[in-house]
DNA sequence: TATTGTTATACTCTATAACTATA
DNA sequence: TATAGTTATAGAGTATAACAATA
């Protein structure tokens, strides 16, 4: 199981590496990401979606607005709240990411059959509910790096 | 590949979760980890073990320090160096950690047979091959959260 | 009264640069 | 001069608590 972890830390270096290239972090990142997938949002809905409170949410807008990857625009009907959407630059980012996200899982399993891919991910859906179960029973689960 | 990545952020969150009932962090753990496997070490060397800068670990071991986990004494031959130790507390919760981390991986591939999990280990280092050669090829690799 | 976002404050990890004590 | 560790300063992510404006 090691190989897991050490995939992880790896492909975790690399990403920040890529967003720092970009003027990006990977919490950044994950905002516009959500902002992508979900349309403009509240910031409240953002929180939600990150899991982390309001007041963090405000930190990441405010860098994201200094750097140009997002806009405030004021919501058009709830005068407490206001709008975070993707600026042209954003969502040319986000297009791009999208596009290199393809080439990077195509380059893991370069080499393998699709068969063996296949055979691959049912293993590691099987993983992912171990620890799911796991983590749910009891709130177990060690350290490692 | 997305169950990678998946699997990827469980376990982190889950792990950082654990430390914390625990009094520690991902970083500090890392610390101690490499204190466990080295013995006694100069705050130089497990800045280069760590990749970090010396400024740094002196953060972490007075984190550690103020919470029991280890303690600094002078080097015996270089009036410049401290040495880090394990304390007993330090020592014993590196040992339970150990152990958990047998179990966990254990809960990990429950359900699989030895063959299967033989299997999916030779294709996790295939990926893992493909990452590295990925990386040091160019330097790319994309977003995701 | 409840919700949205903000200011205020604090902790952790991390980095660079300048300084002290020793080699 | 070079090395080991420190102080000083700074930026990022995160959290709680108190507060303003609006529902």
């Amino acid at each position: 199981m090691d190989r897991l972890l050490e995939v992880t830390v790896l492909f975790q270096h690399d990403m920040e590496s890529n967003l720092g290239a970009r003027g990006l972090t990977v919490s950044r990142t994950h905002l516009l990401w959500v902002l992508h997938h979900a349309g403009p949002c509240k910031q409240h809905e953002l929180a939600e979606a990150l899991d982390v409170t309001p007041r963090n949410v405000t930190g990441l807008v405010d860098a994201l607005v200094a750097t140009g990857f997002v806009v405030r625009e004021p919501h058009p009907t709830d005068r407490r709240a206001t709008l975070v959407i993707l600026s042209d630059k954003g969502a040319a980012t986000m297009e791009a990411m999208a596009a290199e996200r393809e080439q990077v899982a195509d380059g893991l399993v370069a080499g393998m059959s699709a068969a063996t891919v296949d055979r691959m991910t049912g293993d590691l859906e099987v993983v992912l509910l171990n620890l799911r179960t796991m983590i749910s029973e009891a709130g177990r689960t060690p350290e490692s790096p």
